[in-house]
DNA sequence: AACTATTCATAACA
DNA sequence: TTGTTATGAATAGTT
């Protein structure tokens, strides 16, 4: 393409090569923005001259950086030196951790189950089942403190009630307190319910107790639900 | 410079894109090799498709890595710790993901569940017993597939014996036949037995089974031995 | 740097 | 895809 052929080979003329290199070197610029705008293309172009000198381009819509990230990504090849290699190393093997653990996780969750065998099944199952044994044990602290809890709030009322009545019956009362001694009575003396294990999730209900162990209550969870008949729960205690 | 003068503009046809690109390429990674030899330069070209394909070429008498060493000497532009910034973005998140990843993992396993709320608390029983019912699920699938298996080899050797007998009651049998026949009675004619599916795990060790399904015999999982006394269990049947 | 005469690259077509 | 070809682009040698 010129004014004869020439032979792909070095030109030995310094004038005339350096001379060629700029012409060419900016043929190939020109044809890598062509490419990356007409075809979609991302394209990076790093020139040395032999003098030295250096010319780039890389595509607009992306960086030599990524475009080397990519690159590393997609070709296997390693262009960084030790700290990358440990970085990429590193995230391997984070990675690949990550994997066994999501793994791990869905089978806990009871998915991607197709593919075990049963030894494997059974395994799973006993992390469940240990899973779930200690679960309810840590559930049994909280229900036992909130029990405590619940207990001393009672035993408080009791005592607020007692204090209350002795103060009355020393004579000195208005007809409004005597309206609030009734009231007190009715709602504080039930020293006569037996069954206060079994009816607390409804009576704190009413006494109104503070925030998180009312939730815990109205939630009343599988375990402390299905305790009394649950055969399998109840030999491991 | 083809059959008419083009706008340089992204091609909008998928196939023709593809066709250019295609011949584009090839062009460059020409010219970049020419220029390499005639001008004496070092030349390192990276292209990725629309489609995501890499082609690349670099000036033999060295290495993408040199050329991009020799960028960034050059340049100025740093290459190196952008890239090192990214990784190390990477990893963080992958961490991230790992760690929460491995929290998640422990509180399935009963774990670490001293700073949780009950509300949290009732959630993780909830995808055990999710994870349960999946299991199980999955569990009974095998085992079904178990029992099929067995009836079917059970079939088979209630009709073996039945040929059998039959051939041997039609005269013509030796001593040694005589031996074989009593033998087969004794082994195969179980047709009387009506608690088959309840001794199945039993039998099936005498009758030697193919590896997999014995070894689930063998460990009879808690899923189905707590079965039928398991309240929780039953009601979502 | 410009300017051609040529060769080359490639868009459209098969 | 692969090949062919007419045409516009790139560029070697020249000014």
């Amino acid at each position: 393409m010129g004014r004869g052929k020439i032979e792909i080979k070095r030109i030995e003329n310094s004038t005339n090569r350096q001379v060629t290199f700029s012409k060419r070197r900016a043929g190939i610029l020109k044809k890598a923005r062509e490419i990356g705008v007409l075809c979609d293309a991302e394209v990076g172009v790093v020139i040395f001259s032999s003098a030295g000198k250096l010319s780039d381009y890389c595509t607009p819509k992306t960086t030599l950086s990524r475009i080397l990230e990519k690159y590393q990504t997609n070709s296997g090849k390693i262009l960084w030196d030790e700290k990358h290699k440990s970085l990429s190393a590193e995230i391997d093997r984070v990675k690949k951790e990550n994997d066994s653990m999501q793994i791990e996780l869905r089978h806990m969750k009871g998915e991607d189950l197709n593919s075990l065998q049963p030894k494997e099944l059974i395994a799973i199952e006993e992390a469940l089942h240990n899973g779930q044994t200690n679960l309810r044990d840590k559930m049994m602290d909280h229900w036992r403190m909130h029990k405590r809890n619940e207990k001393m709030l009672q035993d408080e009322h009791k005592m607020l009630a007692f204090r209350v009545s002795s103060i009355l019956s020393e004579g000195s009362f208005t007809e409004r307190s005597l309206k609030a001694e009734s009231s007190l009575n009715s709602s504080l003396c039930f020293q006569h319910q037996q069954d206060v294990e079994l009816s607390g999730g409804i009576r704190e209900l009413e006494l109104g107790y503070h925030h998180d162990d009312r939730e815990f209550a109205a939630q009343m969870p599988f375990t402390f639900r299905v305790q009394p008949s649950h055969p399998n729960l109840q030999e491991d205690k």
